[in-house]
DNA sequence: CATACTGCGTCTTCATTGAAAGCATAGAAC
DNA sequence: GTTCTATGCTTTCAATGAAGACGCAGTATG
């Protein structure tokens, strides 16, 4: 599952996506729309900034913004800065490998399976953006 | 990632899998040779007892047995049964699903994907047994 | 029956981390 | 220089993952 500081770092990149006017957001706002604890949700938004996708502005009208198109923040980055790993087992993982003692992994027939659960994994949260989350779109 | 609690697990039904004659099995013995935390394993394998995966025999010749074929133990149960949820969101689980508050399913586009998500991992979770874990088979 | 063997139950501990809250600082606008 | 807003640092609190200690219960073997 899912941390909540991935959840909540997912509703609050939705919530400004979906903004019309791209002015900068302020963090109680978001808070307060999405309810998420404020501080909780300053260190997510932060940490966000410093990985790149977000920028800040202090002052009066200030707030954040968006450092990168979000058609170009795949789910996938968002997760692993959250959270770490997507993969099941830390040795099939892309970005944080380790290998696991007592086990052959070219013989091990756990490390396969997980490989596959992996690469289906990240076949979706590799190709899917912020964009595709915050539209209203239609249900099909 | 998987808990240590669900690695151990798959560890010990892969080595209990592996032996040709199906004889009742030691804790310690597992314990050994996967280099597993005796009295954890101990919980482990008492959970897969009480969920009838295993049995078991006390005394002298005693120890664990499989309770149910290998090739009928999926992995995605022995997961749900140690982690609880497959899924990324508790508003996809299929076994805990819980309402995720300040959000219309119908309209997240989060829920969508992570749908997708836990469609891809369950289609091998549910399909892929302990024996298929297990087996010692040739790397393609 | 006795003893060794092996699983079972309960309780406790310990470290980690998820999930916050408090308070003080820095920087920008007006 | 005052107000607004983000940033930094510290602390807390609860949950849980990951064990370890100790003792009980049941079964085989001689």
């Amino acid at each position: 599952m899912l941390s909540m500081k991935t959840q909540y770092a997912f509703k609050a990149l939705m919530y400004m996506a979906q903004q019309d006017k791209q002015r900068p957001i302020l963090i109680a706002e978001i808070s307060e729309q999405k309810t998420i604890p404020l501080k909780f949700l300053e260190n997510i938004l932060l940490q966000l900034k410093k990985a790149g996708i977000l920028d800040s502005k202090k002052g009066k009208g200030g707030g954040y913004l968006f450092a990168k198109n979000p058609g170009e923040i795949k789910l996938a980055t968002v997760m692993r800065l959250m959270d770490g790993p997507i993969s099941l087992l830390p040795c099939v993982s892309l970005h944080f490998y380790t290998k696991c003692k007592n086990c052959d992994e070219n013989y091990c027939g756990l490390n396969r399976v997980m490989l596959q659960v992996r690469d289906a994994s990240l076949a979706i949260l590799e190709n899917k953006t912020v964009t595709d989350i915050a539209g209203n779109s239609i249900i099909l």
